[in-house]
DNA sequence: CAGAAATCATCTACCGTCAAACAATCTCCG
DNA sequence: CGGAGATTGTTTGACGGTAGATGATTTCTG
């Protein structure tokens, strides 16, 4: 092995072939498959939410939570479930959570006793102004790779995507 | 339980319809969390496909794999995982379950005996080419709430996202 | 050349989610 | 009234994905 030019990587053994298509596939793979597309940016942004969320007092979805019983009252959860589209057995460890910390109240519903009215406590209203107020810088990071514009038509779209009809 | 203290009515205690603003309050959600928004979607329409491609021969994964070892060549397993954005532990049965179909080879990478050289073989080929086919209705179904522009431009979003450069 | 550090594939432990089963309760209908 | 079926919350088990450690091999550094 004396004059033989030395490969220095597997990948890139030469410089002159494929390396370079081989090493950016995925920008190819991206225009063939929407799905995966949108799959791949949707964890790299809930990655990087929960990075800057790591530590906080709040996971998303307790937040969430907190967020739709401030803005329509007192819920079962299985209503909380549904609209925000977390299964049901996830649910009872998020209000466990919640209650654990004082957030939220779980009292029977006074006419139907199978179901909870899960209700904010006054820390909770707190707790949610604090997210909430937490919230928009860690979005802003999260999508800085977007115009205001773009981030208002990727809203548009996945709305679509999930049969809302679009904002009034 | 004879007495219970009388808990603090629910939000709609007699009203049929005060359930509307609840009921649809996910799409009050989707206006101020865009990361929601996009993490619902994803899940909507991987669902949407998994549902179309039970029974099938080929997993996404697999699928993708196929598909970078046909546009590129033998690869490395590690090339295979940072390309498709798959777990390196992942592909490990990934491959495993293609090579025990028969759709590619493991051959020690001849300067490097500590990768694998995976291979598509001919089957691997005939596989994908039917794959292939086989997708892009999945795919038109997938995404029949947009239009061809409305899932360019969500597949630019996402590009821009994940840091692509904008297509050619 | 020898040892240190990095890399590749793999394995294992762990976490979060989903489907199914369960008890308690409600609603419907005869 | 009373039983069948649906609904609510919960638990359990299976599954998929991720992080960290491991063994074999390569590359780097002195």
């Amino acid at each position: 092995m004396a004059t033989a030019p030395r490969p220095a990587r597997l990948a890139s053994p030469s410089r002159a072939d494929d390396g370079g298509e081989r090493r950016r596939y995925f920008a190819a793979l991206t225009l063939d498959r929407p799905d995966v597309a949108l799959c791949r940016a949707t964890t790299a942004v809930a990655r990087a939410i929960d990075e800057q969320l790591s530590g906080g007092p709040l996971t998303v979805p307790q937040h969430l939570v907190l967020k739709m019983l401030a803005a329509v009252g007192s819920c079962s959860q299985q209503e909380l479930s549904e609209q925000l589209r977390i299964d049901r057995s996830v649910m009872v460890g998020c209000v466990d959570a919640l209650e654990g910390a004082g957030l939220v109240r779980r009292e029977r519903h006074p006419r139907d006793r199978r179901a909870y009215a899960v209700t904010l406590t006054p820390d909770g209203s707190a707790a949610l102004a604090a997210a909430d107020r937490a919230m928009a810088p860690v979005l802003d990071h999260a999508f800085a790779a977007l115009t205001p514009d773009e981030r208002a038509t990727l809203v548009r779209l996945t709305r679509k995507l999930l049969d809302v009809p679009p904002a009034d």
